[in-house]
DNA sequence: TCCTTATATGTACATATAATCAGATATTAG
DNA sequence: CTAATATCTGATTATATGTACATATAAGGA
């Protein structure tokens, strides 16, 4: 079921060119749910300040407010809404002592996600791939 | 140079509680113009319509735009709206044949993150991690 | 208790972003 | 050339988002 190159339309009218290619991708897709979630986690990384407290927590393992925004030249009223927000998503974990409040990364997924991609933006610049014989 | 604990100042009045851990991170962290590309980058995977359209791209390797459209039930406008912003990121290309585009995936760092991404919803929910001895 | 420190929060504002619609461009067929 | 198709683009609008400022809470020290 592949490459049958029909054009087409489903019972509600929607213009296809591979009917079956399309099938099969619809049936890969995970769900919408799935997909708002990864959206969003992805989301929490592509802000250059939360990026940046992340990054610095990555480095130092363990980090108060002041330090982190000592560390990333950022007020210290910012660097606490975005670790509020980061919080409120269990990217990052606190350990009040005393008056201060030490913040970590708390997610294994945005750890990795991280390495991943400071993996790569150390490889210099862009590094484009060549097209890849997909698939079926 | 660790676990000082002093509190002190730095010469524009930065207030910090461990200096030296600060240097520290301050020294790792990537330079602002990496961090801004890798925020990019993640950015760019933040929103659910282009995530979506960048998974049905990396199950079906190549697809033209009313086929994404129809895969994931979007206007053919957004998608090509959507597609536009991918291709000035590089993240996508296109080959025209005919009056048709179709689009794969372009870029081997955002096929990585996709796959990360990916494996770490499909293992359910959310895993977090042990803390870590941070380090030095 | 009062004052200072460390962090958290509310609100407002300014900017950015995405979806939609209408129209433009480009390609093929007749 | 004209018509039809596939995709692209621009403008508008609605919503979201990040940031700054002011204030609130909470802890420790005098």
């Amino acid at each position: 079921m592949r490459g049958t190159g029909s054009i087409g339309l489903d019972s509600c009218g929607v213009r296809m060119v591979d009917i079956g290619k399309v099938a099969e991708v619809v049936a890969a897709l995970p769900s919408i749910d799935n997909l708002e979630d990864l959206a969003d986690a992805f989301g929490l990384l592509g802000d250059q300040s939360r990026l940046t407290l992340l990054v610095a927590l990555l480095e130092g393992g363990e980090l108060c407010v002041c330090d982190l925004a000592a560390a990333t030249s950022m007020s210290e009223s910012t660097v606490s809404h975005a670790l509020r927000l980061l919080r409120a998503h269990r990217v990052v974990s606190v350990s009040r002592r005393g008056r201060m409040a030490y913040y970590r990364l708390a997610d294994g997924h945005v750890r990795l996600l991280l390495d991943v991609g400071l993996a790569h933006i150390s490889h210099t610049a862009i590094m484009y791939s060549e097209p890849g014989s997909e698939s079926s």
